[in-house]
DNA sequence: TGTTCATGTGAACCATTGTTCAGTTTATAA
DNA sequence: TTATAAACTGAACAATGGTTCACATGAACA
């Protein structure tokens, strides 16, 4: 066996990460082991508590690293658009692109073990994209684009339909769940319009 | 200590099957353990494997008749609406009613553990609630009533919709999602009306 | 009374797994 | 070359938990 230790620690952390991401995703958090990972990650078992504190913190921060990834990608591309029926669509089309980028982790997340890990860094996550959605919406009636609404409702509506997609789309990765064909429900309903 | 054994086979049967529908929505599959269920059934270790094969099949047996129950429900529901825009606030409103009845178990069933179990059983109940949303789809588009899309995607993104207002519920029981407001979204859209 | 069998028991088995820690290795600098 | 510390190792520990099995119990019946 070749001694491969004695390497800076910043990449070992990486590489853990890395690691760490392909075992969680290919087995679902219960069913992965440190073990596993060590071996993914080419190092000891030991070597991965160096790093993180316990199996807790190294999915929990994986889980962190993509919300957060996430979330500034969706301020930067809702910036500079004014539109708000545009806006929506390109919300919707973010999250359904991410989804369909990065499967694996958001089935760890699911419901997995127990209970109440990293549940308050996902509220918090969902509660700041409702309140984009929210912004959105308001603009929207104001200026008279979209129906009288509760705003905060129909965020937490529409969020949770997108939510939906994305939940379907891990499920199933084969549909297709087309962004223009969701935003276009999310906008105009199913019901036919008069001018058409 | 009394002895309780020597009841009635489908007595135990029923008793298991309430334990354990309580013991894993309180804790989840990983973290719910046959020793809590054996306990909160008022019968042994031992006893459990007399009417189940193993956790799985327990777990699974729970699942399969809740689905059965829901899938049900919803056709009987449904069997006497006409009018295509109500029969989708039906299907709507049952889903969600449903949910805020059963929420415990749907929390077992999220992605918990590994892989595939019971996912045959829920992909089957998954397409034939789809193939109800087709029907109604279908007929609103020949009535005139709904505008002309690709009916079986659009099932499957309004179906997908609601599994989010599911999954929204599930994780935050207090939001309100009101059956009303989001089969109003779903028919009509955020988009205001000309006339109106 | 004695036999049968469905029903029930729970200690014990065994495999798994998160975590620790005493010790090893190597880069760096004095 | 020697000392120091950061990086790393993996056997061992301790707890858990699904499952089994040899045995117990009691209702029904001959």
């Amino acid at each position: 066996m070749v001694h491969m230790n004695k390497r800076s620690g910043i990449e070992s952390r990486k590489r853990i990460l890395d690691a760490a991401m392909k075992v969680f995703s290919g087995h679902g958090y219960a069913k992965a082991n440190m073990r596993m990972i060590a071996k993914a990650a080419d190092i000891s078992i030991g070597g991965l508590y160096l790093y993180f504190r316990n199996k807790e913190d190294l999915c929990f921060t994986l889980i962190k690293n993509r919300l957060d990834d996430l979330a500034g990608r969706t301020r930067e591309a809702l910036g500079d658009i004014d539109d708000p029926a545009e806006a929506i669509g390109k919300f919707i089309s973010i999250h359904i692109k991410y989804v369909k980028k990065h499967r694996e982790l958001i089935l760890v997340q699911g419901r997995e073990h127990g209970f109440a890990f990293g549940i308050e860094i996902k509220k918090k996550f969902f509660r700041s994209q409702r309140k984009l959605l929210e912004d959105i919406i308001r603009k929207g009636i104001k200026a008279g684009v979209f129906r009288k609404c509760d705003v905060e409702e129909s965020a937490k509506i529409i969020f949770g339909a997108i939510r939906g997609f994305v939940l379907s789309i891990v499920v199933e990765p084969d549909s297709l769940f087309l962004p223009e064909e969701c935003s276009n429900l999310i906008l105009n309903g199913l019901v036919r319009r008069n001018n058409k």
